[in-house]
DNA sequence: AAGACGAAAGTGGTTGA
DNA sequence: TCAACAACTTTCGTCTT
């Protein structure tokens, strides 16, 4: 289910896989076998059709109740000048009380944010371990979070969504992008909401990230595609062209890679279907075909090899 | 029987008035 | 804010291997 990870069903040999939600089972598509038992489902049982719904809906994230974040179980030091008897504080007494006050509420503040940061690189942590990101993706994620809350980007947006926009922008940076739904998959949030995050992060930081090449994409899906490295190198090399005639403008990435790899394996003779290809860009075999029809065309490939 | 192909209608997001 | 628009998807029938 993961892509990249070959799993083969040890009954049937099947690749193909179900996951059931209700069960938390990863089940084979042909004979049925259980292949992994008791996976945590990440997301909701429920569906939520707009935002209000899924705010009424959702037990996760703080209730509103958790404004204050210790549920008012801490001490508090009472704003009257009073002790336990109510008779009045005064003098030195009166001034180390204010003190105390002002203390108290500083730290409150700081302890918020500390927990907020904790949380946020917590859940940072599990996202980049479920989705097998290398280290450096994850710290410059971090890095990036980081310097969001000290610009108070953070303040009255979700903590989730702006950690999933992070781990986005990381990856897009670090040379290996993840599409927004495969972000969206190991996130708590949607995808709609990850893009807005992202867009407001790269606005607030001025990351300025050029629109992701589909070059980057080649080495992972041919990975998950098991075509050797000459293929994959051959595909790079059809994009290359692919890209400096623009023939790839306003098109999506993940077609154009899923597309270049199709015809590379073709050329390679070590044929995928077009269904293969699509299944791990996560595009329809139609895109598949309508991108390779057009590199085919537009670069007279000869592929009738 | 599986893969490739293409037409047609629908969806979600961007753009420009 | 709305409508036009391009890319992409879904669905389905047909042809090829």
């Amino acid at each position: 289910m993961f892509l990249g990870e070959r799993r083969v069903c040890p009954v049937c040999g099947s690749t193909e896989f179900f996951y059931d939600r209700s069960r938390g089972e990863l089940v084979c598509k042909k004979c049925g076998y259980v292949i992994e038992e008791n996976i945590i489902d990440e997301g909701p049982e429920w569906r939520a059709f707009d935002p209000d719904q899924r705010a009424k809906r959702a037990r996760t994230g703080a209730p509103m109740t958790l404004m204050i974040h210790d549920k008012g179980l801490s001490t508090d030091i009472d704003w009257r000048d009073k002790d336990i008897h109510g008779n009045q504080i005064r003098g030195m007494y009166r001034a180390k009380m204010r003190r105390l006050r002002m203390w108290q509420r500083r730290m409150r503040i700081n302890d918020a944010a500390e927990r907020n940061l904790a949380f946020a690189l917590s859940e940072l942590d599990r996202m980049a371990a479920q989705m097998m990101l290398p280290r450096r993706v994850k710290e410059e994620a971090a890095r990036l979070y980081r310097e969001a809350v000290m610009r108070k980007l953070i303040r009255g947006r979700s903590i989730e969504g702006m950690v999933s926009a992070a781990l986005y922008a990381a990856c897009r940076m670090e040379g290996i992008p993840r599409t927004l739904d495969e972000i969206a998959r190991f996130s708590k949030v949607s995808k709609k909401e990850i893009g807005r995050s992202y867009r407001f992060l790269s606005r607030g930081l001025k990351l300025n990230l050029k629109p992701t090449s589909p070059i980057d994409y080649v080495d992972r899906f041919g990975d998950a595609l098991n075509v050797t490295q000459k293929t994959k190198a051959k595909a790079k090399e059809i994009l290359q062209e692919a890209i400096k005639r623009g023939i790839t403008s306003g098109k999506g990435p993940t077609g154009l890679a899923a597309a270049a790899l199709y015809v590379a394996s073709l050329i390679e003779g070590e044929k995928k279907t077009q269904r293969e290809v699509a299944e791990v860009a996560h595009v329809t075999e139609v895109t598949v075909r309508n991108r390779y029809k057009e590199l085919v065309e537009k670069l007279k490939l000869n592929v009738s090899i």
